[in-house]
DNA sequence: GAGTGGTCTAGACCACGGT
DNA sequence: CCGTGGTCTAGACCACTCA
């Protein structure tokens, strides 16, 4: 019956493992044999087998525990790998020109709000800045950010027309880490106007807050134009 | 300086790597040695500095390709394992008391919208659920839902007082993948008046399609209460 | 104490994809 | 063609955890 799936690869002894969970061969939550059973039925490797089931243990299928054997997970675990989008990708995924316009860039203390969420003192001097993201010049995305000049001096000089500040973030400190949210805001009159939809819409939102090895980087918070969905595979 | 890592174990050799990158011994982009390189440098096999590698790939930051090499990932991928929440156990894990009650159940036709989700054709008879979800008796979100009789057809019949149709849904058909989106939705007239917000409040919605072996099972869409975060790591 | 998964090794062959 | 990653194997030892 199934062609797509090799006899003896990690692969294909994975989706023949998960075809027999999915089949209802065992209960859920109970045990299923262990790696040497695994690997005599299917004749290969016990490492095969191995990592054949560390797989479907990431996807949250089944649930491993030394001495405690296999079992299938009582409950999936609902989980997905979430791809955020890059604004300039994502707009021209669409089709259309991607273009950013600078509305404000200066220096300000920090609001309560964001110094908490960096993690900073109180009255910490950052970089503020306000972007409207364009796709074929109507606006997609409003954008409010909050550099740390601390971590990132050369911000304050950077050329902001050919790349947005995000890119600009991106290539000077990589590899940094970060927290995220999503939540649903309403428009005030600044954000209505700038995104040219009536008061009070539901905007999509974004904020996103870095580090690099514990320096606080950027704080930002990105609201999308009314309608905006962001979509993923379980 | 880190006293953490071991010295030859995938995982130490995954986070030695990945220093090396983050402190910038190799350019965006460039190429970094091969595995026999590093099995020399660590003194450890081949398979070992496999799995390392494979691990940082799988986070986006390094690109493989057979023959091509390992290299930096010009831009790292924004990526995130997002957790979707269930609901009972959000509430719970607030310290706060679950529950929830049922508003609507019925059988009637797929309205368009709700047919093209599914993939179902026109003029399918579903049964549609209407369920607020409560947090110490006050409004946490609201659910419409949409069970296709002809793939769960003990749906009918079920007792949803103890268990949400959601909890019933995946312990009866467990391992359906699916498709999701978030967005961002006004409340109308209705959903005011159910989750006791003011009409036009910006609530934060999830809508998920889940199908089991090509059959589909449900479509919901889930309005949270004013206020509501999703948060994750990145 | 004993059973199960977690991992390492050394060697081998294969598959893809630049040159 | 040929170098690089992808994978399999057989055997070994270890670490956790349950009884």
């Amino acid at each position: 019956m199934n062609v797509a799936t090799q006899a003896t690869t990690h692969h294909g002894i994975r989706e023949a493992i998960r075809a027999r969970i999915v089949a209802g061969e065992w209960e859920l939550g109970e045990l299923i044999p262990g790696e040497a059973d695994f690997a005599a039925q299917y004749a290969c490797a016990r490492t095969t087998v191995n990592r054949a089931l560390q797989a479907l243990a990431r996807e949250g299928i089944v649930e491993r525990k030394r001495k405690g054997g296999t079992r299938v997970r009582p409950l999936p675990l609902p989980q997905a790998l979430l791809r955020i989008p890059i604004i300039r990708a994502e707009v021209e995924a669409m089709g259309q020109t991607y273009d950013h316009r600078i509305m404000r860039r200066e220096r300000s203390i920090a609001p309560g709000e964001v110094a908490k969420r960096m993690q900073l003192a109180q009255n910490h001097e950052l970089i503020h800045l306000e972007t409207l993201h364009l796709a074929d010049g109507h606006p997609f995305a409003f954008e409010r950010r909050w550099v740390n000049p601390a971590t990132v001096p050369e911000f304050e000089g950077a050329d902001l027309t050919a790349i947005s500040a995000n890119e600009w973030l991106i290539r000077t400190v990589p590899f940094s880490r970060g927290e995220a949210s999503l939540s649903a805001v309403s428009a005030d009159a600044d954000l209505a106007r700038a995104l040219e939809v009536a008061q009070g819409a539901a905007l999509f939102t974004l904020e996103r807050a870095t580090w690099f090895d514990a320096q606080s980087v950027t704080f930002t918070r990105l609201h999308y134009h009314q309608g905006y969905r962001l979509n993923f595979e379980l």
